[in-house]
DNA sequence: CATAAAGTTTCGGTATATGGAAACTTTTTT
DNA sequence: AAAAAAGTTTCCATATACCGAAACTTTATG
């Protein structure tokens, strides 16, 4: 019985790194990793995502599509960190950090 | 003579933290900065706007764009700094970081 | 298992990003 | 100061984000 990593089931039925579908997977996988994160910080301060709703000033809606990583930009990210009181952070290692709220 | 500091010049023209219109205000400030860290790490590596627009895959007018704030997201990011060769990370104390590239 | 609460998806209209082409402006070099 | 290089802006068509409303599905709770 022949077992496979995570990385070559990926490799074999996505694509090598580089290919256009294999950018674009990752770049859906790290969107899908901003929503978890999103979800995580919610669930933390033991809020539904109709509350955070609220504070945010958007529907719950939105929430569920913001933590399934869709509709997630920088401007939105910061909003939403924002309501949760939270500092968020682009951390670029030779520049340094800019702060998204 | 009376003198003001940067804060209550912006508090007093475009108005306090909270208000729409400082939000907004807020908000552009953030992404140009962003654009300024991509603008400091292209000089870095002694590139024109052109030459990083071929690594990327765009003309150089997105490369001014995105280095002056606009067009700017999360998508577009980590495709820049992966042409760069640099990781970008988006940084939550309260959950840790997620790459971006 | 029935009901409510929580979360997700679809529809649809508006706004913003994408990025090429080309004109234009600023900066650098000679 | 003329020419070249670098950077910016405008125009434009297409794609994606935005997000409310409402239907729908999943998960809790009595």
């Amino acid at each position: 019985m022949q077992f496979y990593t995570q990385e070559q089931m990926v490799d074999k039925h996505v694509g090598v790194k580089g290919t256009p579908a294999r950018n674009e997977y990752d770049e859906q996988v790290e969107l899908m990793l901003v929503g978890e994160a999103i979800r995580k910080a919610r669930q933390a301060q033991s809020l539904s995502q109709e509350q955070l709703g609220e504070l945010v000033g958007v529907q719950k809606a939105q929430i569920s599509r913001l933590e399934n990583g869709k509709n997630l930009t920088l401007a939105t990210i910061g909003r939403l960190f924002k309501a949760l009181n939270q500092s968020v952070a682009l951390d670029i290692p030779s520049i340094g950090r800019v702060a998204l709220c």
